[in-house]
DNA sequence: ACTTTAAGTCAGCCTTGTTGACTTTCCAAG
DNA sequence: CTTGGAAAGTCAACAAGGCTGACTTAAAGT
């Protein structure tokens, strides 16, 4: 691998903490754009963030159970429930009870749902797509291994859960 | 600029739905990730992540104003009071009327102030150091890349605000 | 029959964001 | 030198979305 470390060192990276708080500054703003596109459409339907957050894994995993998408949230199952009822009254996201374990309730998302999750979706995607034409497929690379090495064991494996590429 | 064209073109990028779900995925998880150290760290000082925010921006540029540092933050001047002066009245901030203009506040940490301020820190580049390491500097160079151009102009304005590496 | 698990609910709390209205202090331009 | 606007700060009220704790119901598992 590419090497630019001292005398025999793997590679050893100039760390400053100069470039650090660089990284760390870009994260906070990239994850504010990030959220904005899809923050706006979601105020004009009187939703929030979180109601993204619920119908972006139901989408991803249509049929997850409640405990699922609880440990992928990682959030508290109060905090859940509080969103996905107006979700469901709302006509969105639809509950069916488990055909083996009826103890389950398997989630999925009616057209309606289908629709906004679209719509949200397709307005954070725009932006990710043009960061990537914008930044070359190198750095599209680069961008997901560190990602994915920032955020450890146990989220890289819910991460590795959903629908792969 | 890279071209994404069929034939001859640089390299064309297969910008699939999958991946860019992936991608958005990958930037949920990680910044959970990312801000999980210097949570638990707040919560025992009895601080929430707006404080970290205020500490981090003010560490970064010491002696900015207040407006600046609301337009860093993005939020209203109300919000980011209730945190500032929380921290004053802790003796981690101060705020020096100004030379030439005196209407306006300059923000410094004191002693105390610039202790958590690098506690916070160092848990938080910890693990992008970690990351860093992981992924090789080639990645890194295209993680900041895509982040950057994923911000857009506006923020991206600020961004560079900040001193630079 | 008993225990555990999945889901859901009620109540109450906290942080952090928002609006809107208003004051004080100070600079700067007319 | 007055007056308009900018910088800061404050009060009040509200909402979203986290949290804990306690408890119920239904269905599995043992």
């Amino acid at each position: 691998m590419a090497d630019s470390g001292s005398p025999g060192g793997e590679t050893l990276l100039f760390l400053t903490d100069e470039q650090l708080r660089k990284g760390i500054e870009a994260m906070f703003f990239a994850y504010r754009a990030f959220t904005a596109d899809p923050d706006r459409l979601l105020e004009e339907h009187g939703y929030g963030r979180a109601h993204h957050r619920a119908l972006h894994f139901i989408n991803r995993q249509p049929g997850l159970t409640v405990t699922t998408l609880l440990a992928v949230l990682g959030v508290t199952k109060q905090s859940l429930n509080r969103v996905l009822r107006t979700l469901i009254e709302d006509g969105l996201v639809e509950s069916r009870v488990g055909k083996r374990d009826k103890r389950e309730r398997r989630l999925h998302l009616t057209e309606a749902g289908e629709a906004l999750e679209r719509a949200l979706s397709e307005a954070q995607r725009g932006r990710m797509r043009a960061a990537y034409r914008a930044a070359g497929p190198q750095a599209v690379a680069g961008f997901r291994q560190v990602l994915e090495a920032m955020m450890g064991p146990d989220l890289h494996k819910l991460y590795q859960m959903m629908k792969d590429e």
